[in-house]
DNA sequence: GGTAGACCTGGACGC
DNA sequence: GCGTCCAGGTCTACC
């Protein structure tokens, strides 16, 4: 199967692919060859594709081996257009950076759209994976999570879709300290697959709700484990970008940018993107820090 | 509303 | 190789 999709102007697959570290957590793999990505695709009928995504002309081809039915080629193409943000129109964003030199390249690279997984509950997970531990400690736990519970995919059983909320519901908290080694994060990972799996919590239906921001944040920090940088880094991959997922590297930043180094709080940081309004979230993820380290 | 301590793991460090 | 310390967000209990 094969599959163009278009993108809403300007565009750029590299892009979105180093928008954020979310392209190193499987069932994500960058394509050196192509300067694409691959993801493992877990269909409604239960199958899983191996998608490789190269950037065309306008937009994406999506490839995979497997022969899919028009339903299933339809659900890949919304799968794909939601990771990609391919409806995603940033111009809005892209006039107010024109007034701020740490932004002015924003338009012409096509920064804006944030990588995303297929589903809500995989982005929430994977989000609880970065709290309280270090990028190679969400890393390993992502991976095992997807080496031990993914659906195989169809046509190359090495690699593996991330793992569906039934697939989670069923273990334990004992299972998930011992296996992926979740740690203290294996109840709060297991209580939210076993709410989206018995129908009790509609995580997808977040994806497109026209509840306020404000809203919205306060049901993402209903979620056990879920404290304020969580549900700022969920809001802005739902494209909600007037909170900010404060966390040590952003007190860092924003230490060495406007503190001289000295210690910073959360307030500081919010007051830092204040007057960015409903684009704060993409002014920090994307502006020109004086340290990228 | 604000604060302290616990949670868990891996990496850095000293011995 | 072993033990200790620390970093990383969130929760809970307490004030």
């Amino acid at each position: 199967m094969e599959l163009k999709l278009a993108a809403h102007p300007p565009f750029s697959l590299s892009s979105v692919v180093f928008s954020h570290g979310w392209i190193r957590l499987a069932p994500f793999v960058e394509d050196k060859a192509t300067g694409g990505l691959r993801y493992v695709l877990r269909l409604r009928s239960g199958r899983a594709v191996d998608l490789a995504i190269t950037e065309a002309d306008g937009g994406v081809l999506a490839a995979t081996d497997a022969a899919l039915g028009p339903d299933e080629t339809a659900e890949a193409g919304d799968a794909v257009t939601w990771m990609l943000g391919l409806d995603q129109d940033f111009s809005a964003f892209y006039e107010r950076c024109r007034h701020e030199p740490k932004l002015a390249h924003a338009q012409g690279a096509a920064r804006g759209r944030l990588l995303r997984s297929a589903t809500l509950f995989e982005d929430v997970v994977k989000t609880l994976l970065t709290t309280n531990t270090a990028w190679s400690g969400t890393v390993r736990m992502n991976a095992a999570l997807v080496d031990l519970y993914g659906e195989p995919a169809t046509t190359d059983d090495t690699r593996r879709a991330f793992p569906t909320p039934a697939a989670l519901a069923r273990t334990s908290v004992e299972e998930l300290r011992a296996g992926p080694r979740l740690g203290y994060r294996a109840p709060y990972v297991l209580e939210l697959a076993r709410a989206v799996d018995s129908g009790e919590l509609d995580l997808e239906a977040l994806k497109r709700t026209e509840l306020p921001t404000p809203e919205l944040r306060k049901r993402l920090l209903s979620l056990k484990g879920v404290g304020g940088y969580a549900a700022g880094n969920l809001l802005n991959l739902l494209g909600r970008y007037d909170f900010l997922p404060v966390d040590s590297w952003a007190l860092k930043m924003v230490s060495q940018e406007w503190h001289d180094g000295q210690a910073v709080t959360p307030a500081d940081v919010e007051a830092a993107f204040a007057a960015w309004g409903e684009w704060k979230g993409l002014a920090y993820w994307f502006w020109d820090w004086n340290s990228a380290s």
